[in-house]
RNA sequence: GGGAGGUUAGCUCAGCGGUAGAGCGCCUGCUUUACACGCAGGUGGUCGGGGGUUCGAUCCCCUCACCUCCCACCA
């Protein structure tokens, strides 16, 4: 044991491997020209036609469920929902290989703003409007456009990989899942959770439909902050108030105050008159609405464009009227302004004030506006009858469950974000005056009595009135995507699938959706079920091309399936994983791509040297009692290290780290490292390339299967070659890396051999020689770490293969031979003309060298840091100037 | 008005208590029979500024500057 190890049971605790190939004369080679459109396809037919994305086992035994974030019917796979998927996928298939049952559920939304614009866009091409055809007419249209050309996306999803089961599709208006949506409803409303009234809401008048508070987006404008005189008999001065939007004056149904602030205390109890409408309003106090920092202390309250007016209104029962209809343009209330877009009512007004004199100032006013996330329109806030969510007490165990870790954030800084938001929760507006999506199941019948029920009423159960008609609503899309994690399984009916796969394990998406969808996921599962939809959350960053958003306008828009046919799926996958980070955003580039499809060729092409060298032997893995070299200690050792990292990350959701770990192992260390020591061993075909054969085998096999989850078309193409076994690579242990079969001696023994072939071959350039010029090297074995000679003495051809020396002696250094220490290995080289002393670069190595020593023995003399600084650390730095020292006065001999 | 995150090599990003890493780029050499989508060697960083804690800080704390994002009913 001593020089050579043998191979121990070091694989006790991996997983069975795999039995010898079916047939060893299968063909063993790969083209010579990598080329994954030879094969992604055949692999993804392959695997799903032998029932791969299904789960498989017995229920009930330990499973991995995850359901898709279902992308929108109309929508085009982009690169986020790439990256997203693939994340997603790369956890299935690790899981899958880990023995787990593994199912991931895939289908869309039917997305009713955006699908019902999809289509209106359609027909205005015809010249028609959708009022036009009539609510059935065009929803059978949306029918129709869903069956042609709805869904692409998910065929998209194939080219990418994904390994979803496709027998259990769904589409959120499927029959049993818009059942589900319905029932849902009927039992929030029962429970007094759903509830009607008139409120005002955000309403965005170019879609014509309400909108969600979280459906606004708010951004800074330069706009304008007009102060206008209301006329107050009794008061010289009258009412001066200030407004940023002066056309809803026409609604102003009083005028507010605060009722301690002596500016305005001459106004108490006043009338004013309205400016234009000439309408009497009174004066009202109401100390919520109105801050006496701000302006002139006069608030003029519009009931139905304010919300805060409105509640001001509610508590002084003062009437609202509405002046800025559904479609933007003033109503008749507006009086001469009706039919008036808002905007332009806007100048007319302005314009009237200014002829009264009444626009008393004018002044630049940055102020937050609200558009509609759709279509970019400015909101506005109008008072229509809707229907809400009373949120509060669904949040409640909601903002539990994570509190008690029920449910997990990865990366947790997210719950921070989550329990601000649920914590400061509104109710949730979920009507909206759309023709596609769930149709609200309430009905009223001609005597005004309402019924919600799960079946369609024949008849009022109230009053028996035989004609109770549906409410013309359908609700937020919103509302039924909370149901996804159950309702794909079948709720509310106990099905198996709800038994065996609910609830889910690990939801990933975007942090973009955290409030839209996962806490109202966790609100609705905790409420319908009685159990959080999924144990972990993995919210990621979004994609940022260069450090830009994508934007067609900036053309750095990267197209997914353009992307794959011009890398392959596998270095598109390699490199979507690799740019993964924990942070808000994801930067991918296009020079990632070709580095991933390098790395793509590198494996194809490691693989086209190692299997010939298989093929030609019976060996399979290294067997115990197996005599291993050196080399082969080192990379099955370097192995262990990369299958446990990879683990650890995919553990942790670190996809980047992952995805380096396997990198650096497979180009690094087995093809730049090992492969280039073993040729020649291959070549001499003594009993050490047997073995080496084995060891050959096992990092091929098992970088694949470690691989696999990344790059899983490559990988299987390669793995039907290695095994002759097409298609089983997806079902194939996953390697967990055993640390405690990590060979530490070998390590650091190929650590240093390493480092001394890269110091003679940069010490040839160095001195002009060259590049295949044959050196004598000398190894010292007095050496600070005198241990490692005799064993690199044992790597002797190794070292004169790869460092091409001419000879190899051990001693110490000749007279005049160039001397350096490296790894704490003593070297000499007899170089043959030898510059004395005139080294540029020696001298700058020097001078880094004596700093590092200044530095270091500065240090170790300080008496606190002997003294508190850990024994380990202090005694590196000792054996670290050592060495250090040693260095220099090899370097400084002339 | 509140939060959150960021500022590290020319670019895109990792690292986060013991004097810095990757990929790409750049420079120098190589037809080394797996791979030029390659091999070998190299260049390149007061780790945003300033304080503090510590034997020791890129990493922890404070502060400033600048970016990004989220939330928010001040007219």
């Amino acid at each position: 044991m001593s020089d050579k190890r043998v191979l121990d049971a070091a694989r006790d605790t991996a997983p069975p491997t795999t039995p010898p190939p079916a047939s060893p004369a299968a063909s063993m080679s790969l083209e010579k020209t990598f080329d994954p459109s030879h094969f992604e396809q055949r692999w993804y037919e392959r695997w799903e036609a032998d029932g791969r994305f299904q789960p498989g086992g017995p229920a009930g035994s330990p499973r991995f469920v995850m359901v898709i974030p279902p992308p929108n019917v109309t929508g085009r796979l982009h690169i986020g929902h790439a990256y997203g998927r693939t994340i997603e996928d790369i956890l299935a298939r690790w899981k899958r290989m880990s023995g787990l049952r593994v199912l991931w559920v895939p289908g869309t939304d039917h997305a009713g703003i955006a699908t019902q614009m999809v289509v209106e866009r359609q027909l205005s091409k015809e010249g028609v409007r959708r009022q036009d055809l009539g609510r059935d007419e065009f929803i059978e249209r949306v029918w129709a456009w869903r069956r042609e050309s709805g869904d692409a996306i998910l065929g998209q999803l194939r080219r990418l990989g994904c390994s979803l089961d496709w027998t259990r599709t769904r589409f959120t208006m499927d029959p049993d899942l818009s059942r589900a949506v319905r029932h849902a409803f009927v039992r929030l409303y029962e429970d007094g959770l759903i509830y009607r009234g008139r409120y005002v809401v955000n309403w965005c008048p170019r879609c014509g439909t309400a909108v969600s508070d979280l459906e606004v987006v708010h951004r800074e404008v330069d706009g304008s902050l007009y102060r206008v005189k209301y006329d107050v008999p009794g008061v010289p001065e009258g009412a001066v108030v200030a407004t940023t939007r002066p056309e809803t004056m026409l609604g102003d149904t009083a005028v507010a105050i605060h009722p301690d602030d002596p500016r305005t205390s001459a106004l108490r109890g006043k009338t004013a008159v309205l400016p234009i409408m000439n309408r009497e309003i009174p004066v009202v106090e109401d100390p919520i609405l109105v801050d006496r920092e701000f302006g002139t202390g006069v608030v003029k309250v519009t009931p139905a464009h304010d919300a805060n007016d409105f509640d001001s209104a509610q508590r002084h029962g003062l009437p609202a009227l509405v002046v800025i209809g559904p479609d933007g343009k003033m109503t008749a209330e507006a009086g001469e302004y009706a039919g008036l877009d808002r905007f332009e009512a806007r100048k007319r007004v302005l314009a009237r004030l200014e002829e009264q004199g009444r626009l008393v100032k004018v002044e630049p006013y940055r102020h937050a506006l609200g558009y509609c996330q759709r279509c970019d329109t400015v909101i506005e806030p109008y008072l229509s009858q809707q229907w809400f969510v009373k949120i509060a007490p669904l949040a409640e165990p909601a903002i539990a469950a994570v509190e008690k870790g029920d449910v997990r954030f990865a990366p947790e800084s997210w719950a921070k974000t989550y329990f601000e938001w649920m914590r400061n929760i509104h109710d949730w507006c979920i009507s909206r005056q759309l023709w596609w999506g769930h149709r609200i199941p309430a009905f009223t019948c001609s005597n005004g009595h309402v019924t919600v029920s799960d079946e369609d009423p024949a008849a009022c159960p109230t009053c028996g009135a035989a004609d109770p008609v549906q409410d013309p609503d359908v609700l937020d899309t919103w509302f039924s995507s909370q149901l996804w994690p159950f309702s794909v399984f079948g709720w509310p009916d106990p099905t198996p699938d709800l038994k065996d796969f609910y609830p889910t394990d690990v939801l990933v998406t975007g942090y973009d959706i955290l409030f839209f969808w996962v806490a109202r996921m966790i609100m609705a599962g905790l409420r319908f079920t009685g159990k959080a939809p999924f144990s972990t959350v993995h919210l990621h960053g979004l994609v940022r091309i260069g450090g830009e958003k994508m934007s067609k306008t900036k053309g750095n828009v990267i197209d997914p399936l353009e992307a794959i046919e011009e890398f392959g799926a596998d270095a598109m996958r390699f490199t979507l994983a690799s740019a993964a980070s924990s942070g808000p955003t994801v930067s991918v580039e296009r020079g990632r791509m070709t580095s991933s499809k390098h790395f793509a060729t590198k494996i194809w092409n490691a693989a086209r040297l190692i299997l010939p060298h298989l093929e030609a032997s019976a060996e399979r893995e290294p067997h115990r009692g197996d005599e291993l070299s050196l080399p082969d200690r080192w990379i099955l050792s370097r192995l262990e290290a990369a299958a446990s990292e990879a683990n650890r990350h995919l553990e942790g959701f670190r996809f980047d780290e992952a995805a380096n770990a396997l990198y650096h192992f497979f180009w690094d260390e087995l093809c730049d490292w090992y492969l280039e020591m073993v040729k020649p061993v291959l070549a001499e075909n003594g009993p050490p390339a047997r073995v080496a054969r084995g060891v050959l085998r096992r990092c091929l096999q098992d970088s694949l299967a470690l691989l696999h989850p990344f790059m899983p078309f490559l990988t299987e193409e390669v793995w039907e070659k290695l095994t002759g076994r097409p298609g089983t690579l997806i079902v194939s242990p996953y390697p967990r890396g055993n640390e405690s079969a990590r060979d530490d001696a070998a390590e650091e023994a190929l650590g240093a051999f390493r480092a001394i072939v890269s110091r003679v071959r940069n010490l040839r350039i160095e001195r002009g020689l060259a590049p295949a010029a044959p050196l004598p090297l000398t190894l010292d074995p007095s050496s600070s770490r005198r241990a490692l000679v005799p064993v690199l003495e044992g790597l002797a051809p190794h070292l004169t293969h790869l460092a091409r020396l001419s000879s190899l002696r051990f001693g110490p250094a000749p007279e005049g031979a160039f001397r350096d220490v490296v790894e704490g290995v003593a070297i000499a080289v007899e170089l043959p003309e030898r510059p004395a002393g005139s080294d540029a670069r020696v001298e700058k190595v020097l001078a880094e060298i004596s700093g590092e020593i200044d530095a270091l023995s500065a240090k170790l003399q300080n008496p606190a840091y002997l003294e508190k600084a850990p024994a380990p650390v202090v005694e590196k730095a000792r054996l670290r100037l050592r060495e250090l020292e040693q260095k220099r006065a090899a370097l400084a001999t002339p």
